[in-house]
DNA sequence: TTAGAATATTTCTATATAGAACAATATAAA
DNA sequence: TTTATATTGTTCTATATAGAAATATTCTAA
């Protein structure tokens, strides 16, 4: 059996976004794959630092700073300085961004619905507990680096 | 249990990403991700068209298209028009590629190794064969779309 | 044989992503 | 208190990615 994880991960997550992007803009959803993410995160936990949103997202830093500027431009989050540590960004939500929750997740659960088609209860489980595993190890192996 | 599949799939794609690149650079193969996984199709079967390289990396063909001059401007790889059928263009790999392929595959074993650090020969075919299952089943769904 | 449909690729435009370098702030050490 | 170090975020630059539209070629049906 030929090994290749890493390109199966890289296909389904290619055919996903579009797949994902294209169920969004039919239900009138003005999100991209990236804002997405990171509204992901902070509808779970608001506010965020821009590192945080890094380490909860594993998007880098510099391209969590970047797809805020567009959010912010588009109404969906606001920054602000923490005051009581002056280099942090606070990222939080405005009533718009939490207006949309429900209807993202409603065509997220489409999705995964779509993603899991025919896998059992079990499957789905163990399936996902791979993935924690290499998420974790990935994760690990990229903080060594620094 | 939470069910985000999909979440997981975008984190560890991003870490691989990153990583891969880091590993390819530190071993002095200058390639970037985008063009790793064309060259990997192409080191399988070429010359390979256009469209064929979108099916087999599951990315959008103008995405292809665009990789691919970047690939002939760095000498990697050559356009040509398809006697036989002219609205095709056939891309080859040039020796510099060739030259390539044994260094990269080095490297690609060293993170597949990481990727699968803790599992089992037999959790590897499991995880292998779910993420098969995934992928057919999205690129299903996208091209039922068209 | 020709008009219309289908196929194959490219171009245009916009967002996503990240490395490297930089700027600002906070912390630790001398 | 000053200096060195670490943390946090942004900017600059370059590639990746894809939707929509445009172009060129081939196929099909009348």
């Amino acid at each position: 059996m030929e090994t290749n994880g890493g390109f199966y991960i890289t296909q389904i997550k290619q055919l996903q976004d579009r797949i994902f992007e294209r169920l969004l803009a039919e239900n009138g959803i003005e999100i991209s794959g990236g804002q997405g993410r990171i509204l992901f995160v902070l509808w779970k936990s608001a506010p965020l630092t821009i590192s945080e949103i890094s380490a909860r997202t594993s998007l880098a830093k510099n391209t969590v700073s970047i797809v805020v500027d567009g959010m912010v431009s588009k109404g969906i989050v606001t920054r602000a300085i923490n005051p009581s540590n002056r280099r942090q960004t606070m990222i939080s939500l405005t009533k718009y961004a939490k207006s949309l929750q429900k209807k993202y997740e409603t065509v997220s659960e489409q999705m995964t619905a779509l993603f899991y088609q025919g896998f059992s209860k079990k499957e789905q489980e163990a399936f996902e507990c791979f993935l924690a595993r290499i998420l974790d190890t990935l994760t690990n192996a990229e903080k060594e680096y620094k």
